[in-house]
DNA sequence: GGAGGGGTTTGACCTAAGTCAAATTCTCGT
DNA sequence: ACGAGAATTTGACTTAGGTCAAACCCCTCC
């Protein structure tokens, strides 16, 4: 009754919870210079924030407020929106373990962007004065920086193209084989997983309706493409998927 | 006949065709360390590329190519896209005098985007080898380098929240509202200028149709809120225009 | 375990905006 | 100045997806 292709029925399994190792963490290249992983728990505690651990719904920081960390995301998830006047946001990004947050606050002082823990999660939080002190001496840190940077811009490029010029199957494509790659680079499987984010939230961030989300997700598994139940998917035809997206997910050169 | 609020007949005056002063560039902070005011002329030679004028279409660089160089645009203007499958185009930015190109190009070193001059432009064009090799003896250089990027990522997240979130009056009336508040910090009218670029451009950019541009602004014009005339562009009501693009100009703290 | 509530799904209806096509107006090169 | 071609405008028609509303399904909390 649960064969390949088949409805899911009950409750699926559950995502394993492993975090990142520092190895693997976005902040590493940061954190190294700073000997964090050297045991110095007097340079760690000036570095280091309180509160490690959020719980879904917490926020990390409000939009507007004045940057006082970086935060390195260990374990978890994270959405990031723009409040967009009218009481509705915009979400911007999620985010996983490895990724840092708060840089695109680096210049303004101020978060632009308001981050939400999705689940359960937990961070490295770094002091930005502690940060700029170091990174002012520590030209390697600001490099990293640079490329971290430049990756974000990188993605949001992708995520214009998306709201531009894509229909929302095409939008929804892309989006399940850009979360299953990133998965499937934090060694999860890369064609099950239980998504972090509501469909209103994905909605959001694609720029379509939380209903057109749903339709399209059940178009999808009418076609035999994928199998939903509630927040749990499983991807059954990567290929088609990847006809759908139209390659955004490829890589060239 | 030609009073406020009439249709305007004939041809209109053209815009003022000054270059901004390295003083007001945004690569000024990079130039400068780099001594290239004090008509150090053999330094310069190693770091400008030679060809600094781009006529109306032509590239300044495709996307895909090796980073080369790092532009400053001195006059005129530039729009940049990127390259969306089937032959069309996204368009994601347009770039005025002062504006630095090519940044979110430094972590890949290579072009994620294309840029074309949508008139004749002038440019500096830094080296990007000589450029790194400086910046890594030069902490203030990646500073720069880090500001920019960062209000790169603001502009595109502005971008994101009007692709995702407003209708087609809302994108244009906070289109325009923009290149004016632009146009007006390097001292030319906020109410009063020419588009260097297409309607086609500006849909591709805001994500409709060249034809709903055409019929917003025809719209618009209707209600007295500007006048135009292919691409001449009269502001005559930036309260109405504000109010239609719901403050999203409007800058908080 | 039952009530309550948030998230999800589905249906009916409607509108903003896309597409196709043609007319018109400029621009630019010769 | 002229002609070719590009950009803009307008009209007619179509449709993807938004909105509103109701049902449903879990999950949590008491």
């Amino acid at each position: 009754m649960t064969g390949p292709g088949a409805t899911i029925h009950r409750r699926a399994p559950l995502r394993a919870c492993a975090q990142v190792a520092c190895h693997d963490c976005g902040m590493y290249r940061l954190c190294a210079p700073l000997g964090l992983e050297r045991g110095d728990f007097s340079l760690l505690d000036t570095v280091l924030r309180r509160k490690l651990i959020y719980r879904r719904g917490e926020l990390l920081y409000r939009a507007g407020a004045p940057l006082e960390y970086l935060f390195a995301i260990r374990g978890g998830s994270v959405k990031t929106y723009l409040p967009a006047g009218n009481g509705r946001v915009q979400v911007t990004g999620f985010h996983f373990a490895g990724e840092v947050l708060g840089l695109n606050a680096i210049d303004g002082h101020r978060h632009p962007s308001e981050a939400q823990a999705l689940e359960t999660t937990s961070v490295c939080a770094l002091s930005i004065e502690r940060f700029e002190q170091l990174a002012r001496r520590e030209p390697a840190i600001q490099r990293e920086v640079i490329k971290i940077m430049s990756a974000d811009i990188r993605r949001h490029q992708e995520l214009l193209l998306l709201l531009g010029k894509r229909n929302a199957e095409e939008r929804l494509a892309a989006y399940l084989l850009s979360l299953s790659r990133r998965l499937a680079e934090r060694r999860y499987s890369a064609t099950e997983f239980n998504l972090s984010m509501s469909r209103g939230d994905i909605g959001s961030y694609l720029g379509i309706a939380e209903e057109t989300v749903c339709r399209v997700l059940a178009r999808f598994q009418e076609e035999g493409v994928l199998a939903t139940r509630r927040r749990y998917v499983r991807l059954l035809d990567l290929g088609r998927l990847r006809a759908i997206a139209r390659d955004l997910g490829a890589r060239p050169g």
